[in-house]
DNA sequence: TCTGGGGTCCTAGGACCC
DNA sequence: TCTGGGGTCCTAGGACCC
């Protein structure tokens, strides 16, 4: 199950004034990228991950907005609701995709077109969204489905789609003998020039190849599920409740860094907001990564991984400074990131604290120092985060945090009681 | 017009353990 | 002094998905 153009729909749900116009969620600046167009925008050939100077190229009326990742959470949680209420085995995949296992459903008598269209009928009356849903026997060809059951542009003009298509025996084989390489799940650009290389460029093409041949190309793993899917095999099942396996923050700047200052600055914040999700989901992390990306295109990243749970703003921080200290700054840093992995819960978690508290570390060593921070500031950082859950966001933060204009916002909505009347103060 | 930010998985080499 | 084969974990990079 895919929604159709997902966020720009929830845009257009929250301004009806919006309705029939080119729409589009994305980058407004130089270096943006589309995310998600309206129907709208798509007959004039507006694309997601298109950028969004070439976007704006295309169809000059193109409004675009910038996106409120949260608010499309909202409506992703309430789409999960629907469909959990026909089953409970799902896997979402991004916010706006499901896979679900109705062989259950059968089992009880129930017919999946049936509880198809019924999904998608409710979609459109709870949440006014719409949807396409393939029903197949595998992942491979219901998200193949999934896609050819949705409205598609053709010559200009917006086609609907069926909104549910059902493989028989007859459409797979069909598909297994028309379908371009490109189309099937996990090959991209690099994996089709690849095959291109090898003569292969429909799936038909893959019939009979032989697996280690395939494998030296593109690698054994891809080698396999390629030969599985051009035979109509998919055995990957329907997985509820994946765990998270990492997080974290990235930017790309309008004008990029320049100097160890400029990159410490946004390291900071970065740190601050990878922080206070491991937290809100209650989550440590082990592993933290910085990733540089330059001007030239060259891209590095440098990790390291602690022998404790990491969710600190000051930890992270301390790890990610040694981190990219490493890297030398030759040119302009375009992009800036920030990722935890290793994720772990937090409840059980040991801290060990060191003694007594406030003492020097035992040793100058980046990670000592980060362990000492971790330990002193876990106490500190609980206390921020509930006097934030009762009293909000903004009712307290640590000077590091604050910026004129975040002063400035929190005095005007008066949630600083005891913050200066004058903001420059 | 060369391109975001949230993620997942794979590969290859190295260090280390038994 | 040199050597296997099983395994785990870490690091860096790349490809892909939405």
């Amino acid at each position: 199950m895919d929604l159709d153009a997902f966020f720009a729909s929830v845009e257009v749900l929250d301004d009806p004034s919006l309705a029939g116009r080119p729409v589009a969620v994305g980058g407004a600046g130089e270096r943006g990228v589309i995310a998600s167009a309206s129907y709208e925008a798509r007959r004039y050939g507006v694309r997601s991950a298109m950028s969004t100077v070439r976007a704006r190229r295309l169809c000059p009326s193109l409004i675009v907005l910038p996106g409120r990742f949260e608010r499309y959470g909202e409506y992703s949680r309430r789409f999960h609701e629907l469909v959990a209420a026909l089953t409970p085995v799902y896997e979402p995949l991004g916010l706006d995709e499901v896979f679900c296992d109705l062989r259950s459903l059968a089992r009880l008598g129930a017919d999946p077109l049936e509880a198809a269209h019924d999904l998608r009928r409710s979609l459109a009356d709870e949440l006014h969204l719409r949807c396409g849903i393939g029903v197949a026997r595998n992942k491979l060809f219901a998200k193949l489905a999934s896609k050819a059951a949705k409205p598609r542009i053709e010559g200009g003009r917006l086609l609907e789609g069926e909104g549910v298509v059902w493989v028989d025996a007859t459409t797979e084989e069909r598909w297994l003998e028309t379908l371009p390489v490109r189309a099937l799940w996990g090959v991209g650009p690099a994996t089709a020039a690849k095959l291109e290389r090898l003569g292969l460029r429909a799936v038909r093409d893959l019939r009979g190849v032989d697996a280690a041949t395939l494998a030296r190309s593109v690698g054994p793993s891809m080698a396999a599920t390629l030969v599985a899917f051009a035979a109509g095999e998919d055995d990957r099942e329907v997985v509820t409740d994946r765990p998270l396996k990492s997080l974290g923050h990235e930017e790309t700047f309008a004008r990029s860094l320049v100097g160890r200052d400029a990159v410490s600055g946004a390291l900071r914040r970065q740190a601050g907001v990878v922080a206070r999700t491991l937290r809100e989901r209650d989550l440590v992390a082990r592993t933290l990564t910085v990733l540089v990306r330059f001007d030239d295109g060259l891209q590095v990243s440098r990790s390291q991984t602690v022998g404790y749970g990491l969710d600190d703003e000051g930890a992270l921080l301390e790890l990610a400074e040694a981190l990219a200290g490493s890297v030398e700054l030759a040119g302009a840093v375009r992009l800036l990131g920030l990722h935890a992995s290793g994720l772990r819960a937090r409840a059980g978690e040991g801290v060990q604290l060191r003694l007594p508290l406030g003492a020097p570390a035992l040793d100058d060593a980046p990670e000592d120092r980060a362990r000492a921070r971790q330990a002193e500031r876990a106490a500190l950082r609980d206390a921020i985060d509930e006097v934030r859950r009762r009293f909000g966001r903004d009712a307290l933060a640590t000077a590091g945090e604050l910026t004129d204009d975040g002063v400035e916002v929190a005095t005007q909505r008066g949630r600083h009681p005891f913050g200066p009347a004058d903001p420059t103060a």
